[in-house]
DNA sequence: GGCACATGGATGATCCGTCACCCATGCCTA
DNA sequence: TAGGCATGGGTGACGGATCATCCATGTGCC
């Protein structure tokens, strides 16, 4: 029981507080906007634009969670509410009778292109416009290293 | 309808992505480490935390609120919870009827003294190890300033 | 004192995400 | 071809967050 604990220096305790903080109440306000302006969650949101990435507006259960690293159980329940919503339906799958296919309705798109806009206004005004090229570079390269370690470890 | 929409630039993409990914997943992890090797969530190690903050572990429902910058509502419905497993008590406030306060409990005490020196070691190992302090320094700065200009609008 | 308004907190409805589990279909091998 | 495992997806219960609303207490002002 060697208590050793490496506590947190000053700047690590600055940048990860800040960090969390700063996921926290920019995650809050551009749900909140999302949500408001164009009657979509930024979940919502992160379906259809993988929906409409696709030709056809379908992509299979599966291959969307994987795509947003959901769960499966979450994207069968949240595609159930989009499709209560009539944003997406569900189809069956004839190749293989065990799977399906989430398609994007019109309403779905009209719902998009209506929220996108809003939704990279706030994106640049709430978080872009105040950070530089180079210190952007830097979040990107640190965000894929600490991401690729997770990927590594499982 | 000057449809001028100044979408985000590949750059721009990599590094918003990245973070918001690197938010999701790292908040996911630290999470369900807390919750299944100390039996408290996230949200109850920041109030624990803030509770051990003062000499004899007590604070007012709003002061926490405000800390934390959570909702009222939030807080009231959280340490509900949190009573109800015995981390905290709710007290009332003699100088003022309608206030209340919130105390942590030796069970509580105990419950971060175990919490405590594993989330910071898996603060470490998920997301510190892997970023260097330059790189540290420009995430603290970056989130400051960003969240500056968010207490600047309301 | 009596009124309006502010403050501190509680509550119930609703939506969201996770966990544990279930079920059907597909696949592979003995 | 039967048994067993893997895969794709669904379900119900639960903890968690937000919203709107409510209630009691405090405060300021006429």
């Amino acid at each position: 029981m060697a208590e050793t604990v490496r506590w947190l220096t000053p700047e690590e305790q600055r940048a990860w507080r800040g960090f969390v903080r700063l996921q926290e109440r920019l995650g809050g306000r551009l749900g909140r906007r999302l949500q408001s302006e164009s009657k979509v969650s930024s979940a919502d949101f992160a379906v259809l634009v993988h929906l409409t990435d696709t030709p056809d507006g379908r992509q299979r259960y599966q291959d969307l969670a994987r795509a947003l690293e959901w769960e499966k159980s979450r994207m069968s329940h949240h595609i159930a509410r989009m499709a209560g919503r009539g944003l997406v339906v569900r189809e069956e799958c004839p190749e293989d009778g065990r799977g399906a296919f989430v398609v994007i309705t019109d309403a779905g798109r009209a719902a998009i292109e209506a929220a996108a806009p809003r939704h990279v206004e706030a994106v640049r005004t709430l978080f872009l416009d105040h950070v530089t090229p180079a210190e952007l570079r830097v979040l990107a390269e640190l965000s894929e290293r600490v991401l690729a370690r997770m990927d590594e470890e499982g």
